[in-house]
DNA sequence: CCCTGATTCGC
DNA sequence: GCGAATCAGG
């Protein structure tokens, strides 16, 4: 295949939409990534408007944790916080788990912000830069809050009584 | 290991 | 001019 004035009007179009080399490559056919790479340079359109990975600004983005502040940023309340003893509304309701939001509104602490009494429940990829934590408050000395616990800390399965698949469910949050 | 673009250099 | 090989990076 040669660089027709057609192929190559395509080509501009579709690097200048921000398709990467090889998705350019195969939507033209005949020709590897490697051909449409250099031919971009000898057209002269190396840097295009809209990269198809968003070129990250310098460092971080570092996203503002919004509820949660650290705890040693927070004046810390009076002596003896006030136990908040939710009232346990005993919902059998049928075969389903304790629901645990899949997404806690974004996470509210990154690595950055993670306080001791924070929950370490992990939200997100970690190798994005979406990635924070559940930040929630969790009791001394133990890693997540409430909700995330009972994920984490699962009593003895019992061989499927109820019908509930517990394994299944338990990938929500894996 | 998947991907990205950049560069080189024999053709 | 072309593009495979290679490099550098995510």
């Amino acid at each position: 295949m040669s660089w027709t004035d057609e192929r190559v009007e395509t080509l501009k179009k579709l690097w200048q939409e921000g398709h990467s080399a090889s998705q350019i490559a195969k939507q033209l056919g005949g020709v590897t990534r490697n051909a449409v790479i250099g031919k971009v340079h000898r057209l002269g359109l190396s840097g295009r408007a809209a990269p198809s990975q968003p070129a990250r600004p310098l460092y971080k983005p570092a996203k503002p944790p919004r509820a949660a502040a650290p705890e040693a940023a927070r004046p810390q309340a009076q002596a003896t916080p006030v136990r908040r003893v939710e009232p346990v509304v005993a919902v059998r309701q049928a075969p389903t788990l304790p629901i645990v939001p899949l997404v806690e509104g974004p996470g509210t602490a990154t690595v950055l912000t993670l306080g001791a009494k924070m929950c370490k429940w992990p939200i997100g990829d970690p190798s994005s830069d979406e990635f924070t934590f559940c930040g929630r408050r969790a009791d001394d000395g133990i890693p997540y809050c409430v909700e995330h616990s009972r994920v984490a800390y699962q009593p003895q399965q019992k061989k499927k009584k109820d019908g509930v698949d517990l394994s299944r469910s338990l990938r929500r949050y894996l």
